[in-house]
DNA sequence: CACACCCTACTTTTT
DNA sequence: GTAGGGTGTG
C-alpha cells in the first residue's frame, strides 16, 4: 500500500499498551508472545499482520495458523477491516485445513489422488472395525476406539503407527498386523485421517527440501495462534517451514496456562522450549487483562497458581473490583439448572442484560441435560453449542457417504455405509466376501465390485453392479459443470426417495422418520447455501469444510444463552458465566485424575480457562448429588473452589425462588475430603442456612402463577410438601394437574 | 437378507 | 436413557 493512503487508515498503534505495541512492531525474527487470557491477543496478531501489509508485504506471503475455523474467519475479517482490503488477503486457516490444501497439491507423492477423503474419528473407527474383521481379530479382544487412540497418538507424536503402538490385548490376540493393515486400508480408500493431514505435510517437507524451500518463499511470514496446543507433529511441520537456523519471521502466540489439549497430543513443552528451539527469539508478555473485573481475575489467577511448570505470568486489570465470585451449592443438578435459569431471568430483568450475554460452561457436554429442561420451563432461550451434532446423525452420515462417493468412489467407509442406505440386497455375507477379495487384490471395495468374486451370489452381484454404475453416474455429474445444489439433489435422490417411502409405509414412528427426511433435506439446503457463498467451489470443498468444522465454530451470535463445553468456549467471553458441576470427579474429571499430576494440572488449566471467560459476573456451582446412568454419586465440591481465596468469594446471594443453598466456601480450604463430606452431610439435616421443601420457606404459594415447559401457564391451587414438593396446578386449557415443583418456575402474572 | 426387538454398555474434552 | 450390537423371525 502506498504511504499516502496511510493517513486515512486507522493508526495501528493507537490505543495499544507498551507490551502490545512491542509485539506488533517487533522486527523480523522469532517472537513468542505470552498472552494471558483477555490480554488483547487477537488484536496484537491482527495489527501485526496489518502493519506488515501496510509496509508493503503482499498478504499472500503471510500464513496465519489458528486452532478453529471460527478463529480463522474472525482473524481474516479483522485484518481485512484494518487494511481496507487494499492488499491481497493473508492466508489464514487451521493447521488441518492448511495441511489438507497442501496435500491436495502434493497428493501423488503420498500415493493419493487430489480427491482424497478425510476420515474423521468415526470413519477411522469404521475402518478399524473392517481391519479387525479382515485380520480375524474379534472385536471383543479390543475396543476399536482404543486402537484409534493409539493410532492417533502415534501420528500426533510424528510417526506412522506400528505394532508396538497397539494395545497389549490386541497383540495378545494376534493383531500385530492391524497397524499396517489400517494404513493399507487408508491407501486403498484414497483417504487420510486427521493425524495424517499434519504428519504427511511434516514428512514431505523434511524429505523433499525443494518443497520446503518453495513453501518458505511463498510464506516468509508465519504466525501461530494458540501455540500452547500444538503437538509434536505440528512442531515438525513448523520447523520445516520456519527453520530455526534461518532466524525466520515466525510469531507464535499462546498462553501456557490455557493448554487444554494434552489429551489430543498437544505438548505445552513446545511453548516452554520455544526460546531454546528458536534461539534468539524475543519474548513479549501481555499481562494486562481487559476482560474481567478484579475479583474474577484474582480468583482465576489463584487457582492456576497451584500448578507448577509454568512460564509464570500474573494478570492484572485496571477495571474495578466488580462482583465477587459466587459459589452455590445444590442438592441436585435439577435444582442447579433451575437456579441458573431463574438467575438469568432475574439478571435480564434487573441489569439490562439479554440472554445472549450469558454462558453456562460445562466440563462435559452431557451436563447440559437438566439445563435444557430448566431453560425451557423458565421461558429463557438457550442453545447448546454443538457444531458437529447435526453431521453425526445416522441419516445425515448416510447422505454424506453418498456425496463422498461422488467425489471419491474408493472411500470404503462411505461405500460400506451407502450400500446399506437404503438396503439393496447386499448384506453382511456379500460385503464380507467382497471385503476379503478387495483386501487380497489391494483394491478398494468399489474397484473390486467391478469384478466381483465368485463367492458372491448372483443376486448380490447384480445389486453391486447397479450400485457401482449409480456411483459412476454421480461421479460424472460431480465432475461436470453442473451446479452443486443440483448435484447434491441428484445424488441424494435415491436415498431420499427410499426414506420418504419408508416414512409413508410406517404407521408408528412416522414422526421420527419424517424428521430424518427433513434432516437430509436440510443438508441439501446447506449445500445450496454453501454454493451461493462460493459459487465455483466443487463438492470436494464442501465435504472438506464439513469434515473440519468443530463445536467452537458454531457459537451463536446472539440472542440466546449459550451452553457449551469449556473446550468450545476457549477464546470467547461473556458478561456473565456460570460454571456448573464443580465437583470432585466431574471437574476435575475422574478420568483425568487417573492420570495423576499431569491430568490434574490440565484440569486446573481448564478451570482457569472457564473462569477467565467471564467479564462481570462469575458463578461456580456444585451439587451434593449427581446421578449417572447407573448410580447416584454423593459429591464433594471441587478442590478448585477451595483454591479460590475467601476474599474473592461472595458468601451469599439474595434468595431466589428455588431450592438454592447459598453458603460461604472459604472454610473448605485445606480441609480433608473426609471432613468436607461430613459437613455437607450435616447440612442436609441441621445447617440453618439450608432451605428445602420441608422447611417453611418454600416459594410456592396458592394463587401464584407458574410456567411448565410442557403444560404452559397455570395457577397453583395446592401445595403438598413431602420428600419433594408437589403442586396442584390449574393449567390454562389443560386443566388441573399434579406436578413436581422443580418442573415449574414462577411466572409473572399476566 | 432385512427387519424388529431385546440387551448391554456407556459419558471427558475434539482438529 | 439410548445407540449399537446380537438374536430371532419372516
Amino acid at each position: 500500500m502506498p504511504p499516502s493512503s496511510t493517513a486515512s487508515a486507522p493508526d495501528l498503534l493507537a490505543g495499544l499498551n507498551p507490551a502490545q505495541r512491542a509485539a506488533v512492531t517487533h522486527h523480523a525474527g522469532p517472537l513468542l508472545v505470552l498472552a494471558g487470557a483477555g490480554s488483547g491477543k487477537t488484536r496484537v496478531v491482527t495489527h501485526r499482520i496489518a502493519l506488515r501489509l501496510r509496509e508493503g508485504l503482499p498478504g499472500h506471503h503471510v500464513l496465519a495458523l489458528t486452532f478453529t475455523n471460527k478463529a480463522a474467519a474472525e482473524m481474516r475479517a479483522r485484518v481485512d477491516a484494518l487494511t481496507g482490503g487494499a492488499s491481497t488477503s493473508p492466508n489464514v486457516g487451521t493447521f488441518h485445513a492448511t495441511s489438507a490444501r497442501l496435500l491436495r497439491q502434493w497428493a501423488p507423492r503420498i500415493g493419493r489422488g487430489a480427491n482424497f477423503t478425510i476420515y474423521d474419528d468415526d470413519d477411522q473407527i469404521a475402518a478399524i472395525k473392517r481391519v479387525l474383521k479382515a485380520q480375524g481379530v474379534g472385536e471383543k479382544s479390543v475396543k476399536p476406539s482404543e486402537v484409534r487412540e493409539a493410532f492417533d497418538r502415534a501420528k500426533n507424536e510424528g510417526r506412522l503407527p506400528e505394532a508396538g503402538d497397539l494395545p497389549p490385548t490386541l497383540l495378545a490376540a494376534g493383531g500385530a498386523g492391524v497397524a499396517d493393515a489400517y494404513e493399507a486400508e487408508l491407501l486403498r480408500s484414497n483417504a487420510l485421517d486427521f493425524g495424517d493431514l499434519i504428519l504427511r505435510v511434516a514428512q514431505l517437507l523434511e524429505r523433499e527440501p525443494e518443497l520446503a524451500a518453495q513453501l518458505r518463499r511463498r510464506w516468509p511470514v508465519v504466525l501461530v495462534d494458540e501455540f500452547q496446543d500444538t503437538n509434536p507433529a505440528q512442531m515438525r511441520w513448523l520447523r520445516a517451514l520456519s527453520p530455526p537456523e534461518t532466524c525466520p519471521d515466525l510469531t507464535v502466540v499462546g498462553d501456557d496456562d490455557q493448554a487444554i489439549y494434552g489429551w489430543r497430543g498437544a505438548d505445552v513443552r513446545n511453548m516452554l522450549a520455544f526460546e531454546q528451539t528458536w534461539a534468539g527469539a524475543s519474548v513479549v508478555r501481555l499481562e494486562q487483562n481487559y476482560r474481567s473485573t478484579a475479583h474474577i481475575l484474582a480468583a482465576a489467577n489463584a487457582v492456576v497458581a497451584h500448578n507448577t511448570e509454568r512460564l509464570g505470568k500474573t494478570l492484572f486489570t485496571d477495571a474495578g473490583d466488580g462482583h465477587r465470585v459466587e459459589v452455590e451449592a445444590f442438592e441436585s443438578p435439577r435444582d442447579e439448572a433451575r437456579w441458573v435459569a431463574g438467575r438469568v431471568r432475574t439478571l435480564c430483568r434487573d441489569e439490562a442484560l439479554g440472554p445472549g450475554d450469558f454462558a453456562v460452561l460445562l466440563r462435559t457436554a452431557s451436563l447440559s441435560l437438566d439445563l435444557e429442561e430448566a431453560f425451557r420451563a423458565a421461558g429463557v432461550p438457550a442453545v447448546q453449542v454443538r457444531g458437529r451434532s447435526f453431521y453425526d446423525r445416522a441419516e445425515v452420515r448416510d447422505a454424506v457417504a453418498w456425496l463422498r462417493l461422488a467425489v471419491n468412489p474408493h472411500d470404503d467407509v462411505a461405500f460400506q455405509r451407502a450400500i446399506g442406505a437404503p438396503s439393496r440386497g447386499v448384506g453382511e455375507t456379500s460385503l464380507e466376501a467382497l471385503s476379503k477379495a478387495a483386501a487380497e487384490a489391494q483394491l478398494s471395495l468399489y474397484s473390486r465390485a467391478l469384478m466381483p468374486p465368485a463367492s458372491i451370489k448372483a443376486k448380490a452381484r447384480g445389486a453391486l453392479a447397479t450400485f457401482s454404475s449409480l456411483l459412476d453416474e454421480h461421479r460424472a455429474l460431480a465432475a461436470s459443470q453442473t451446479p452443486l445444489s443440483q448435484v447434491s439433489q441428484t445424488v441424494l435422490a435415491p436415498l431420499l426417495e427410499a426414506m420418504r417411502a419408508q416414512a409413508l409405509a410406517t404407521r408408528d414412528r412416522s414422526e421420527e422418520l419424517a424428521q430424518r427426511v427433513e434432516n437430509v433435506e436440510r443438508l441439501v439446503v446447506a449445500i445450496r447455501e454453501f454454493s451461493r457463498e462460493q459459487p465455483d467451489a466443487p463438492l470436494d470443498a464442501w465435504l472438506e469444510r464439513v469434515k473440519l468444522v468443530s463445536d467452537a465454530d458454531a457459537v451463536p451470535e446472539g440472542t440466546a444463552v449459550s451452553m457449551l463445553t469449556v473446550h468450545a468456549a476457549k477464546g470467547l467471553e461473556f458478561p456473565v458465566c456460570f460454571v456448573i458441576g464443580f465437583e470432585e470427579g466431574t471437574f476435575p474429571h475422574a478420568r483425568a485424575l487417573r492420570d495423576g499430576e499431569v491430568g490434574l494440572d490440565e484440569e486446573r488449566r481448564l478451570a482457569y480457562v472457564a473462569m477467565t471467560r467471564a467479564r462481570q459476573r462469575l458463578t461456580l456451582s456444585w451439587c451434593r448429588e449427581r446421578r449417572t446412568f447407573t448410580e447416584t454419586r454423593h459429591c464433594t465440591p471441587s478442590r478448585f473452589i477451595g483454591e479460590v481465596p475467601t476474599e474473592h468469594i461472595e458468601a451469599r446471594v439474595e434468595p431466589e425462588p428455588s431450592r438454592a443453598v447459598a453458603r460461604p466456601f472459604g472454610g473448605l480450604r485445606g480441609r480433608s475430603e473426609r471432613s468436607t463430606r461430613r459437613s455437607s452431610d450435616a447440612d442436609l439435616y441441621a445447617d440453618p442456612v439450608y432451605e428445602d421443601d420441608t422447611g417453611g420457606d418454600s416459594p410456592w404459594r396458592v394463587g401464584m402463577w407458574v410456567w411448565h415447559g410442557d403444560l404452559g401457564r397455570g395457577r397453583v391451587v395446592g401445595v403438598s410438601r413431602g420428600v419433594r414438593t408437589t403442586l396442584q396446578v390449574e393449567f390454562d386449557g389443560v386443566g388441573r394437574r399434579s406436578v413436581i415443583a422443580s418442573w415449574v418456575s414462577p411466572y409473572d402474572a399476566p
